[in-house]
DNA sequence: GCACCAGCTATCATTGAGTGATAGTTTATC
DNA sequence: GATAAACTATCACTCAATGATAGCTGGTGC
């Protein structure tokens, strides 16, 4: 929201608020509601969400203004072009093939990471597709690519989000995130459990490009009723080839 | 490019532009390409891009700039919420279900189709992540979504775009297409044979939503060296009662 | 080492596009 | 048929976008 103090490009931050408002919201939005979420005047928002409509980036309904089918262009462009999807994806085959797991890729976008791969196991999750999708850096795999910052960056990051609840109920303040973030340094590795979501079991490690440069993660999905924690870490290896191999092509 | 001849809500328009010409782009481009392409200024450009950038829309590689992984974020929350994407997809899965063919719908965007959903079929087409591709309204499926227009309407589209190469090589024009839709009207549905892509066949037919207005359409795609056009056109009662059933709920 | 070039960044005066207040119109609701 | 909500249109003001120009940085060839 408010892209920050600074007031310059004022016209297309508010408009990239607009579209992220409404990525956000779980239905349509009234006119009046995106002005307030994003703390525009109404005449404001009139024009820029016409003008997205106009363009096919929002679109409206009777019950209000949603997302419009030209956002699923841009992310098709996005996934024919980049480096880190194009190369993922058959990694991604390969490693839930043999782990007959789930596996996906996500990179650090901002304060958040975004999943921009994922090739279902045996046993689909039944996540609604979940390519894009948003999530913390602080939970989960989101922790080996907090890892990889220099540690004045992480307090940054702490100070902005000092705790956050798990899954498991359990809230997790600055000094479990900080060990578990010394334990993915030590072991390269981050293996949690209902972190995210309860009953899931992830195994997440870093990819890095050919000049050491974190340029994503890589991770195992799967439950707790089907695999255990011992088990997925034994496939901990095949893994750690596969970032490799997606790193090395970066 | 550049929306057109009004000089109003100049600058979110601009920076569409620049959004669009990264997502027809094959690959990386430099500030410069994007300033020629987008018909701006270097200034204009470089300023527009950078924000893109801070706001993760846009990446920066060695080669040049390259869409975001934050495009990713809008297309999953219009999938989420998309009324046409989350109800088509369960009927498309059964659909490919009993025919073992590959099933899709698109919408309508300007003068343009989206393809949003797609469930393949036993022999996997090898179309590399075809949900959001941008594909023209007359050829292939696109025409039962022409055909349903006003004629006004269509002669103003073929005022546009007077003919189109098709994959078979040949050339179609207003005679072709306006036979072709006239057909649709009268059938109900279009049967292309290597219409978009060489050896490519395709049934689509319209979905209306409650109100009796186009809301996209529904199509099997398949292969000439696995499908007859006579065998494809035997599953014409499946497909119209999947697009029943889709606009039935929306 | 130096000159050169491409690609990107920074600065700044000008101006016109975006802004926001207000009034008007359409559409739904009781 | 009155009332409210949602959206649209108008317009003077002013501040943010603009574009020309100059500056910086890193790579290449001689």
């Amino acid at each position: 929201m408010g892209a920050g103090g600074g007031n310059q490009g004022r016209t297309l931050d508010r408009a990239l608020d607009v579209l992220e408002c409404l990525e956000r919201a779980r239905g349509p939005l009234r006119l009046s509601d995106i002005a307030r979420e994003t703390d525009l005047h109404l005449a404001t928002t009139q024009r820029t969400v016409n003008q997205l409509v106009r363009r096919g980036y929002v679109q409206q309904g009777r019950l209000g203004y949603s997302l419009g089918p030209v956002v699923l262009g841009l992310a098709h462009g996005f996934v024919v072009n980049d480096r880190m999807s194009t190369i993922a994806t058959p990694v991604l085959t390969e490693l839930s093939a043999t782990t007959r797991l789930t596996s996906s890729v996500f990179v650090r976008s901002g304060d958040e990471r975004i999943l921009v791969a994922r090739v279902s196991g045996a046993d689909p999750l039944r996540y609604q597709f979940p390519i894009g999708r948003r999530v913390p850096l602080d939970v989960g795999g989101g922790k080996v690519l907090l890892a990889a910052w220099p540690d004045e960056e992480i307090e940054d990051y702490v100070r902005r989000f000092p705790e956050v609840a798990l899954a498991s109920g359990r809230v997790q303040g600055e000094r479990a995130l900080m060990e578990d973030i010394r334990r993915v340094r030590e072991n390269g590795y981050h293996l949690s459990e209902s972190e995210r979501e309860l009953g899931a079991l992830s195994l997440s490690v870093p990819v890095y490009d050919a000049d050491k440069e974190l340029a994503g993660a890589l991770n195992l999905v799967t439950t707790t009723d089907v695999t255990s924690a011992e088990e997925l870490l034994t496939w901990l290896p095949e893994l750690s080839r596969g970032a490799g191999a997606i790193g090395a092509r970066i």
